[in-house]
DNA sequence: GTTAGCACTCGAAAAGGTTGAGTGCTAACA
DNA sequence: TGTTAGCACTCAACCTTTTCGAGTGCTAAC
């Protein structure tokens, strides 16, 4: 947050030409074209000298002697950090994307799926969304539906609204009424409990009181108990990826290739949506050889996590080239953050009743906006 | 089905060495290419004389005056209808599908999806899924599950074993007996008919019978028809987009970006899709211009249907370059198809019972294989 | 009917030439 | 001291030319 001490208010300027205008155009940077597009009152030269300051001090590099400059990482870095400018309103957008969420507001993991969406829509990148695994999920409601003679459906409703089912085939038929039964039974005694407390053990001891044969429930059980793994398990989403191709990165086919199979692999996934970091809105930016670890050097990820009533639910990240539009991404990611969270408080009390309940208010937009 | 009349043995075989060859090498094939690598006792001269007669009959066709020849849309239909060897048996890949198969087999939702992403893993090209439209969906169950005070979960159970659910909020607080009671008149009301007769109109008359405000209802039967209509919709699936950037085809970075544009248009997908078309092995395929209506003359599609107990339930299509590898496709469609047939037959009787019901036997492997 | 031989074609790749945007440096200027 | 004009230099991009070779068609001999 420092380095732009050495900076006079000019160089800044300048910087913020060059990076500007590169994300526009994806060609190296002359100091004659800052002249030209830039009023700034000053000649190519002054500019070129300018720029031969910046690329010693780091925040330009130039791909080779007699070509244009290109931002670099600690470039972008200071751009992100000081000179974004705030996104101009939208109400058209704000209205279209409240219509998207509207009907997906009940389920969580439909919800992100459907930022996720939205989010690539808007910014025209890649964007992979998550579902939180939370360390603990208390289940809210488990139900066993008889669907025919030989199978039921198992249903489990968990916290931050997840539904699972699974059908299950039983090896012996059984009457809706004694499925109901040992529904009930099951229901009453788990519901609201975590389920680190539900083992297969005690699930089959419930079972036991409803006096069904143990072949006929252990196939229930499992059903209940792969619902309940499944409700713990991150869910990642990848839309977009055809976007990419759009690109102008991606003249050469190998290039889409590797950044393909780069963002197929499911640890760099979750490397990416895992990245931490709070900045003061909530984003992590994260630029170019900043996350080379990951072999995404030559990319971006910027996350946004989306927070309730003080627990994470679920993120979303745009992954594109590091020369990406970061302030148009930056924006899409707040304003999609800020709706989400405001919505999701705002229908606290109906349908995420647990989560709000920890909040002090939940009338007033007063949360941490 | 008759233009192989004019072929004598060896034109066949020279078209059959030139297919193989284009399909493995992408280049054209030249006559001494021939010679070389397939040894059929004949020089270059001859085979270059004998492809020259098959250019002339529409087989091949040269790029240029001095190129190797390439095969013509008719040239690959007289492959596929009349060379292509049976694939070797491959017990271990056998094995894998089988165990991917294993726990998807409860929902076809599921099953189709799993198969699509087998077959585009097995052929490396992109595989289309799709569960078929029925014309009537027959529902077996509906539950209305309580979920805490606010919110319920109204679940549809509907034949081929498709199962939606969706969490609903309602107004005013409603204690779980109620809800319970609500379902049981629900479901004992609806289970088993067709959809078509279930209106809006009768579930609120049922509802009422519940004795439960109608603002309260209102919401619950909403959420119901939700999910009947979601039951009734076709889904597609898309497996594999990624991998099609490895076929050399798409050294050009345009055709991979005006393809990926193609194949997400709904449109096309429905077309290559419903592609009909009944060969003896239940696979269509449609090479190159013969799809030419869809922009898709450059790629051939091959669709597999799967039908269990004489009524579709989905289909499996891939798509790829004419030049694709024709054995590989349609002999892994072949398996697919086949062992999801029989498997779906042998669980017949105990998770798919509505539609083996139809067959006369589910004991042998009997039916239309 | 088959094959060897040969002249011819034409795309792909290599080699050479030109152009122009861009740089760094120096010297003049305010 | 900071700014600017001018100039020599660099180097990727582009165009043209040349070379190369795989492939063809045709003819004549087997």
């Amino acid at each position: 947050m420092e380095e732009n001490k050495e900076l006079d208010e000019r160089k800044l300027m300048i910087l913020k030409a060059v990076i500007d205008d590169y994300i526009q155009s994806f060609e190296p940077v002359g100091s004659r074209t800052i002249a030209r597009k830039y009023d700034m009152g000053l000649s190519s030269a002054t500019i070129r000298n300018e720029m031969a300051d910046l690329e010693e001090m780091g925040y330009l590099s130039s791909p080779h002697t007699s070509s244009g400059r290109v931002p670099s990482t600690k470039g972008y870095r200071t751009y992100v950090n000081h000179m974004l400018e705030p996104a101009a309103e939208n109400p058209a957008l704000a209205a279209e994307i409240v219509g998207r969420l509207e009907d997906k507001m009940t389920e969580y993991s439909k919800l992100i799926k459907a930022c996720t969406e939205i989010v690539s829509d808007m910014t025209h990148y890649i964007a992979i969304g998550s579902t939180h695994g939370r360390d603990s999920v208390n289940v809210k409601a488990i139900q066993i539906v008889p669907v025919d003679e030989t199978s039921v459906l198992t249903v489990v409703v968990a916290d931050a609204n997840t539904v699972k089912s699974k059908l299950v085939s039983i090896p012996e038929p059984l009457e809706p009424e004694r499925v109901i039964e040992l529904s009930g039974i099951v229901n009453r005694s788990f519901s609201g409990k975590p389920a680190e407390m539900i083992s297969l053990m005690t699930v089959n001891r419930v079972a036991d009181e409803s006096g069904i044969s143990r072949n006929t429930v252990l196939p229930i059980t499992d059903g209940i108990f792969e619902c309940i793994k499944q409700c713990e398990t991150d869910e990642f989403f990848t839309e977009g990826a055809a976007k990419l191709l759009k690109s102008p990165e991606f003249d050469n086919i190998d290039k889409a290739r590797s950044f393909i199979d780069m963002i197929q692999d499911k640890e760099t996934i979750e490397k990416i949506v895992n990245a931490s970091g709070d900045s003061e809105s909530g984003l992590t930016v994260s630029i170019g050889t900043e996350n080379s670890g990951e072999g995404l050097s030559d990319y971006s990820v910027v996350t946004a996590k989306f927070e309730v009533g003080g627990s994470c639910i679920g993120s979303v990240s745009v992954v594109g080239p590091t020369r990406m539009d970061y302030s148009k991404v930056i924006s899409s990611l707040e304003y999609m953050k800020q709706m989400l969270e405001k919505k999701a408080r705002e229908d606290g009390g109906r349908s995420i009743p647990e989560l709000t309940v920890k909040t002090e208010d939940n009338e007033g937009g007063g949360g941490a906006s």
